[in-house]
DNA sequence: GACTTGACTAGAC
DNA sequence: AGTCTAGCCAAGT
């Protein structure tokens, strides 16, 4: 996983939708790389929507010198994106792609 | 190739 | 709901 995979992803996050760090790390293949992703994110080139990344909780991620994190929450907000006790709700705002159902393992 | 450094996370108290 | 911890990964030294 490098970091123009992370960015080639995070360009198709559509406004008004998020995703997670763990989740880019997934769709590139590298389930177990969300931190690397951070790393990735810190680097951002223009033209990568990188306030649509948040962290497993909802919530927009500290950075080294707190810069860039109430932006990221108005760049969201003017999106669209609402926030709640400081959280998104992801099972709303979660940017899902569509997936096969007949792969999925049966359940009960 | 061996450290070090984080915009991370799931699990355990 | 907070706080720690141990894994983890890609980049930069």
């Amino acid at each position: 996983m490098t970091r123009t995979a992370v960015y080639r992803i995070v360009r198709r996050v559509p406004r008004g939708k998020v995703v997670t760090y763990g989740q880019v790390a997934a769709l590139a293949g590298t389930p177990r790389a969300a931190r690397a992703v951070g790393q990735a994110m810190r680097h951002c080139p223009a033209g990568v929507p990188w306030h649509r990344v948040v962290n497993s909780q909802g919530r927009v991620s500290r950075r080294r010198s707190g810069e860039g994190m109430v932006s990221q929450r108005l760049l969201l907000e003017g999106e669209g994106v609402r926030f709640a006790r400081g959280r998104i709700d992801l099972r709303r705002f979660r940017w899902q792609i569509g997936f096969r159902v007949d792969l999925l393992p049966a359940r009960d």
